[in-house]
DNA sequence: GGCGAATATGAATTCATGTTCACATGAAGC
DNA sequence: GCTTCATGTGAACATGAATTCATATTCGCC
């Protein structure tokens, strides 16, 4: 948590700070990333970052639960509050959806989650223990399914939830290397689904 | 490459060395990985490190080379020299299994395998510019089987190339996380072959 | 056994970076 | 204008790790 003395910096300065942090951040791992540099882009000097944060960590958490929240607000709120009453396949779609407007929408921001995600020692000092919260998700989303009756009785919900959480990344990592963002971007989606659909149905 | 110094080392003290270098490696990214840490659970001094390799670099590369000589090792030389003749789904059945087998025989070395392949910039400095090989070859794959008129022709081959390159990756962490090599690793590859084969498949 | 070259050694050096601290600045109240 | 207090500053310090280097040891050879 970030020191009352950064909390009550004129806004305009805070923002040169996480603006200055994002770019750090999304071109360099946690570790390599480095305070003078931050310091330096924001226009401060390195003894003032130390009095707006306990240290670098202290700084990484506050962006990451900014960014989590941010991607929070991307899922649409019935959605999420009515999840029983919605087939397995429009969640899903929904889920991928959002994740792709937050992406476009903020694409300073991917690289760094995706760094995160990558990084378990990281995600675990930062979000605790339980390291799949995501897998996890999609698991008893699709347990729920499987006892709906709605996808192949087969299929391994685990296996399957691994592997939607990797498409997940997948869809994040194409969108983020090729910048492919411009074309139908709900088409992407759809022909993912598509083949997830197929793939995990009942027949 | 490593010296001279190191090829003419004993092969038992050569092995010391690697030993300690994946241990390390396999649980430190590159950048946290130490030297220190590999010469003294080798046993070796410091110094004597530098008079094997150049740099830590140096033996990174080293280990990284052997290690794709090794998964290389793991594919079926028939499979690879008749790609033409082979059914796409045959072959990606081939792809995984090779693959299951490769993280089953080596558990030490996946990890580090699966840290290289997540850092970008870092296999970039090991294999060159063109990060996507593996990418690539599913891309090239797809694209030859949609030709054939094996898969759907309404999906993508770069968008799939990604899925099922990032398919490789959720197996493997799944192999690597529970430890599941022990059930019966064939039924994994097949339900996952059997959810992307139901999805590119042609009509 | 004596000699030189190769190899081994780990303390010392270098370097990069996070963090601290003694001092500077400026605004608010008197 | 003086005092106080919060905030700003960057040089100095602490740390940790890669790399070097002067010295010691080993090994093959005569």
């Amino acid at each position: 948590m970030p020191k009352d003395t950064f909390l009550n910096l004129p806004k305009e300065k805070q923002e040169r700070i996480i603006d200055a942090a994002i770019d750090e951040f999304a071109t360099h791992s946690f570790h390599q990333a480095r305070v003078t540099a931050i310091a330096e882009q924001a226009e401060i000097a390195v003894g003032s970052f130390y009095q707006y944060f306990e240290d670098k960590m202290d700084l990484f958490k506050y962006l990451m639960e900014a960014v989590v929240q941010k991607k929070i607000s991307y899922i649409n709120r019935d959605t999420m509050e009515n999840k029983g009453k919605y087939p397995f396949f429009q969640l899903l779609r929904e889920a991928f959806s959002s994740g792709i407007r937050f992406a476009k929408e903020n694409p300073r921001l991917l690289p760094i989650g995706l760094m995160l995600m990558k990084d378990k020692a990281l995600y675990r000092e930062i979000f605790g223990e339980h390291v799949d919260k995501g897998i996890d998700f999609f698991r008893q989303m699709l347990e729920e399914a499987k006892a709906q009756g709605e996808i192949d009785p087969a299929i391994d919900p685990r296996l399957a939830a691994h592997m939607i959480a990797g498409m997940t990344f997948s869809l994040s990592d194409f969108v983020y290397a090729d910048g492919k963002v411009d074309q139908d971007d709900m088409a992407i989606i759809d022909q993912m689904l598509y083949i997830v659909e197929n793939g995990l149905k009942k027949k």
